[in-house]
RNA sequence: GGAGGGAUCGCAUAGAGGCCUAGUGCGCGAGCCUGGAAAGUUCGUUUCCGCGUAAGCGGAUCGGGGGUUCGAAUCCCCCUCCCUCCGCCA
């Protein structure tokens, strides 16, 4: 959410962002103006009368007899008018935080303003690509015939993009994110396991919704299954005044990630690339506010993941995301592609962003600066291992020819074994 | 699922229709005192919005939302969360 103030000096900058992000559907921002206008005239009219009320109420309290029979009834008619007011007000109100909760954040200076996919913009790419001299497998096959991946009745009982690991399936599965928790515990993150069902709120505070309600499910109770632990980690704290001393605050956790897939029906049917239910391990970082802070914690994070990624023997590369391919909320976004070999492509794993104050705003987390002046805090998030579509990544980068799997180095420790071969019958 | 008890200023507590403009203690800040400190003492100390250069003024705010009333921290209804016990359960 931005600062209605923001808003109004900005309406130009902000009418921009509305429409190179293409949220022109979703957002007028004239009406938005239009409504803050009303409302302020609405809430002068309100206050005025409540002051009347308030001060008729004391006079009344001192007095006895006529008199304040007298005032009683002027008093009362005051409070008819206040009520009509009041709700007016209270409508118009409604309406205009329905509406901030739709603008976007306007991008950071030096995103590429861009109409989709095809305008991100590859900045580099790292690692070799490997080479074979057999005809290369997809992650699926390999899957299968080595007994660790079982899509087909991961459908019959878990539906349309349901699987079973097995195996050295699961351990391969569980030693990158054992990994990925190491690496990220050892730059100073905390390390939580977080709520995968939370209540809509944090769906909102987060900035998922309204725009990605129709991707996430909700259970009975009205609470929704997260599609990533930023949800829970930036929610963490939720209403609360930090103080300055204790930033930047350095989070990171291991959740179930949940997601319908809803604009993505024809893509990425086969193996466990696309899924509705995932495994992944994200940072979460709160910052007092300024720009230059966030953006070099954005690199910094970046960085973590790059780590990851090269330890891992990955190659990939970085792409800034285009005004039109990041979320609402994002002031910028990186997403990192790792290589496929099967697709002869690079294919995204992780992303990452940061927000300035947007979703603080909504969540309403503030830190107490050094005079003791309360501020929003900024937020950035990023990923450092999502499963299984990084395990496909390893099995197809590490296949070999008779189908078996060569484990990274540095995966081996958690594997103890160092090859995946199938399992003789 | 059932039965009770709670939520008040950073923390702890008082408060039971108008003496609440929310008291007190602790904490915190500033001053006085002191060679310096401690102790003592005086004043200040929720947050948000509007007007104002400012001092200040007005409005909201006692978990959240409704209601009763001229007037609600206080009475009524609904909700959320926390605690205790019973049942069920990994």
């Amino acid at each position: 959410m931005l600062d209605i103030k923001f808003i109004r000096e900005n309406s130009d900058l902000v009418k921009n962002a509305v429409k190179v992000k293409k949220l022109e559907n979703t957002v007028d921002i004239d009406e938005v103006l239009r409504l803050d206008k009303s409302y302020g005239d609405i809430l002068k009219r309100v206050e005025d009368h409540r002051g009347l009320k308030n001060e008729l109420s004391n006079t009344i309290s001192k007095l006895t007899g006529e008199e304040r029979e007298k005032l009683i009834v002027e008093a009362t008619g005051v409070k008819g008018e206040l009520e009509i007011l009041e709700a007016k007000l209270k409508g118009t109100k409604t309406k205009l935080d329905e509406m901030l909760l739709w603008v976007p954040n306007p991008q950071a200076v030096d995103v590429p303003v861009g109409n989709g996919e095809e305008d991100n913009v590859s900045l580099r790419k790292e690692g070799k690509i490997p080479t074979f001299d057999f005809k290369v497998k997809n992650h699926l096959e390999l899957g299968i015939n080595l007994g660790i991946i079982d899509t087909e009745r991961g459908a019959k009982i878990g539906g349309f993009r349901g699987y079973f690991l097995k195996n050295d399936g699961v351990d391969l599965e569980k030693a990158l994110l054992n990994y990925a928790t190491d690496l990220i515990k050892s730059k100073g993150f905390d390390f939580y396991t977080v709520p995968w069902m939370v209540k809509p709120q944090y769906l909102v505070g987060t900035g998922y919704f309204p725009w990605g309600e129709e991707d996430h499910y909700k259970n009975q109770d009205g609470m929704g299954l997260i599609g990533t632990a930023e949800v829970s980690l930036t929610s963490y704290y939720a209403g609360e005044v930090l103080e300055e001393k204790d930033l930047p605050i350095k989070l990171a956790g291991i959740s179930s990630c949940f997601r319908r897939e809803i604009g993505s029906y024809g893509k990425d049917t086969r193996g466990i690339f696309r899924v509705h239910q995932f495994m992944k391990v994200e940072q979460v970082v709160l910052l007092p506010e300024g720009e230059e802070l966030s953006r070099e914690w954005h690199e910094r994070m970046l960085g973590y993941s790059e780590e990851f990624l090269k330890n891992l023997g990955l190659s990939y590369q970085i792409l800034l995301m285009c005004s039109a391919d990041m979320g609402a909320g994002q002031r910028k976004k990186y997403d990192i592609e790792t290589w496929f070999p099967s697709q002869n492509k690079y294919r995204e794993t992780h992303s990452d962003s940061y927000f300035l104050d947007f979703q603080s705003r909504r969540l309403n987390i503030k830190y107490k600066d050094s005079k003791g002046k309360l501020k929003y805090v900024s937020t950035l998030n990023n990923t450092v291992a999502a499963t299984p579509r990084l395990m496909a990544a390893v099995l197809e980068n590490y296949q070999q020819k008779d189908g078996s799997i060569k484990v990274p180095k540095v995966l081996q420790k958690y594997m103890g074994k160092k090859l995946i071969k199938a399992k003789k019958n």
